[in-house]
DNA sequence: TTTTTTCTGTAACGACCACTAGAAAAATCT
DNA sequence: AGATTTTTCTAGTGGTCGTTACAGAAAAAA
């Protein structure tokens, strides 16, 4: 058919990194990279299960043998659409720990970029990992991502023990309860995205959850 | 068949209140509250989408005709169950918010209730309102959840706002966001109940959750 | 008893699900 | 050119979805 301008055999991407030589059979038609970032979107905003391979071969416009061939079967695809999620747009919060020089600032600005990250314009509102396997029937696929939020969460843990045992944070500081207080906190502030809420309205939000940390030294509120 | 037991025949509900007469035809084989909680926690655990009729049909012990002809159809039937819900599981927060002195005390409260509630041992885990509509194909149903869910933040406000009025918090409050906090929180406790937190780490968390309101007159923390 | 009314079990309906066999098409290799 | 390899399109597979037609069963009403 290619109905739709020239937008066929644009990609054909390369078989080896430097080899400029084409691969043997019949080259691909469409660019496998501008696909599986067409089904990361369906699957953020619909989910795992309520997004069909039909709509996965509509928004990414090839037909199912063709998804077959390139990404595997529907489970594979989606693991592999989380793996780019979380580095595309996940990793806010893994850099957060790593440059902030407290753990208070690095919540700090995790729960700032997550309200812009989760009502960014144009793209589906709130966390993929929060919310794509919710309600699905596939209990691998659910538990998948619930070992990524948990993951999430130990690393918050994590970087408050580090501030703790630094005397950055009070002896006393529960450091798994204000790790799952963190990561509740993300995981309302995604939810609330879904249900409409503004940057603006997430970012006072996260200033107001703030307010729980002890204030190292400065006076800020 | 009527292989289990005595089961069957028991309940047949009367037609109407305090008349003893049975209605016309052939009474019902099974006791349709009994039936409708069943149903209840089937939409609580997987959803209302991941939740077949056929699945409904196993749980409630009764027949596809029998379920429509009591029910209505699948959508019905869901709605029936979130009204049960509210009523049985979910009023937790109204009361609080009517019961309690100040709007602190009621959040307080809340907070409180929603980890013993969001945890209990035999029920799922989790508010049935926040996840049950997840990823689910028909907007309808999403959004019907949807507008409990920012009814319930939009309570939040009101009693934020007459607490603010009447001096008993600040008067440059940010009744919105801290509303919105409320609700965020709360849904994000629900959120950490569903992947495996206990009764007592919700506790602790919701205490972390409480430090950030200015406390009126008492110290409590 | 016969009629009427309502419920129950069987057994399907069309629509969609994830997935794939098979043939034709488009490239490289010989 | 012809052979080989890989992708594409068409057209399905068996299975499950929500829902219902139909006939028999069980009660009250006549």
């Amino acid at each position: 058919m290619m109905s739709d301008g020239d937008a066929g055999r644009s990609g054909a991407a390369r078989p080896g990194a430097g080899s400029a030589r084409r691969a043997r059979g019949r080259p691909r038609s469409f660019d496998r990279e501008t696909a599986l970032e067409k089904a990361l979107l369906a699957f953020w905003e619909h989910g795992y299960e309520a997004t069909s391979v039909s709509d996965l071969t509509r928004v990414m416009d090839i037909g199912a043998p063709s998804l077959y061939a390139a990404f595997g079967d529907k489970r594979s695809l989606f693991d592999e659409v989380v793996r780019v999620y979380g580095a595309r747009y996940g990793s806010f919060t893994d850099r957060a720990l790593a440059e902030e020089p407290t753990a208070r600032a690095a919540v700090a600005r995790m729960l700032r970029e997550a309200a812009a990250v989760y009502t960014e314009p144009g793209r589906p509102h709130g966390c993929l990992v929060v919310h794509a396997a919710a309600n699905c029937s596939n209990p691998e696929v659910e538990q998948s991502l619930r070992e990524r939020r948990t993951a999430n969460v130990a690393a918050f843990e994590r970087r408050i023990r580090d501030d703790v045992a630094a005397g950055v944070l009070p002896a006393d500081t529960d450091a798994g309860a204000l790790a799952r207080y963190t990561g509740a906190m993300i995981q309302g502030m995604s939810q609330q995205a879904r249900d409409g809420a503004s940057r603006e309205e997430l970012e006072s939000l996260a200033e107001i959850a703030m307010s729980v940390w002890p204030h190292a030294g400065t006076a800020t509120g």
